[in-house]
DNA sequence: TTAGTAAGATGCAGATTGGATATAAGGCGT
DNA sequence: ACGCCTTATATCCAATCTGCATCTTACTAA
């Protein structure tokens, strides 16, 4: 390929073809229990009326992860966040208009985060995810409104969501990307909760109690949880392990 | 952010900044019992005699699987390969001459495919990982010569190298990807050599065994092996499970 | 005081794993 | 033909891990 040689050769670079380059952010978080994203209607054509992952286009002189940043910014009006890379969609037709080459990322918000994004006045709106499948088998989930109903999702951003809970599962039991979706105490029944929500199944409490203490990373504070009317839950704090 | 506003707002699309887009290929087989990854010698500035990974732009109508097959054929005369994304770099620097961002594939080569790649007069040369860290921790690799000699990579590709070994670890006993670098027919101790290549520790014999039977990939072929002086081992196939 | 609830602890059976050892099946030298 | 050498394959056992049931603890509310 002739600009291929070119371009190890060396030569003028602007003389190659360049096409768009753009983040799309997979905000997940918890809503009620069950494993929710925080998406945009589309206000314009194409596929207006659907349902999109917020997302932006790539500066010229902008790091992909500055761009990432900047959209969690600008879109969900947050600054904290776990974010990390997820996957790179470069088909012809994602769409219609040009050629957009998307690199998603996957965004964990607390329960704070969560909540703040939505009252921020941004317009992003929480769909839970209703993922058919179990295990890390894959396949299509769908977003739904409060009220159940489907929301039609634009472009390929149900193929991304789909991606993000496949990713989110395989790496909960060995990462730490459980404790981005916990605020910075939380009780050990908390931490189930947050498991059981992304895998979509029930976890045995003791032998999940002894799997994470085993691990390392918690640190009792001390403290106990508040204003329930039973025994009160010891609180932990994640402690990256050193 | 003024052009995206435009960008969600379907004004004319060819305003927009754009950048170059390249695939950068992580050719890796087997080497004299190591892991080994195929690199070229840069002949033209920058980072001229250092080495390189294959890769090649993104065509402006050309998805990214189909780019990364370009490259596999016309770099390394191969069509057949494991080929999957591995990550998308996207630092401003990475290349002197302008922004190029990167999405690495992880190709797999059989040990017939690599021989191939390395006698197809491509200019790609062997070179073994060296990895100085155990298990998933993670941490720069070496590309050494068959001498053992260091050979200093180009651009941020020894990163990508490390990236590429981080992936194939922690995807190895869950997926299929071990299978990727073994002919059709193989034994049960070619496999575990290349799990212990792979590893980079050694595993035990009866165990590993077991685990591989019990996981229902491996379909005796009632072949054995021929031409050695002891007991010829079983064949067997890798079959996807249903 | 007592009932109710969920946290946290304990005990146990079955499954899994690491490691040593025994047996099988080839070629090879005598 | 017969034993020997080497590696494949099978077995065994102890230690560890997991799922699950049950027990105990600590709090509130009545």
């Amino acid at each position: 390929m002739a600009s291929e040689a070119e371009f190890l050769d060396g030569y003028d670079p602007s003389a190659y073809e360049r096409l768009t380059l753009a983040v799309d952010l997979v905000l997940l978080g918890l809503s009620g229990g069950s494993l929710a994203a925080l998406l945009l209607e589309r206000q314009a054509h194409p596929h207006a009326g659907r349902w999109a992952l917020p997302g932006g286009l790539v500066g010229i002189d902008e790091p992909l992860e500055a761009a990432a940043a900047r959209v969690l910014r600008d879109k969900a009006g947050l600054t904290q966040a776990h974010l990390e890379q997820l996957y790179t969609f470069g088909g012809l037709d994602r769409d219609p208009r040009m050629r957009i080459v998307s690199v998603a990322y996957l965004a964990l918000l607390s329960e704070r985060a969560f909540a703040e994004a939505l009252a921020g006045g941004s317009g992003l709106v929480a769909a839970t995810l209703d993922v058919p499948w179990a295990g890390e088998a894959g396949g299509p989930v769908t977003a739904r409104a409060a009220g159940g109903a489907p929301l039609p999702l634009a472009f390929d951003h149900a193929e991304i969501l789909a991606l993000a809970v496949l990713r989110l599962r395989g790496k909960l039991d060995y990462s730490e990307v459980g404790f981005a979706l916990l605020p910075e105490h939380f009780t050990l029944r908390q931490l189930q909760d947050v498991h059981e929500a992304i895998l979509g199944a029930p976890l045995n409490k003791p032998a999940f109690r002894r799997r994470m203490l085993d691990r390392g990373w918690l640190s009792a504070t001390g403290l106990r949880e508040a204003g329930t009317s039973f025994r009160p839950a010891e609180l932990y704090r994640f402690q990256r392990p050193r």
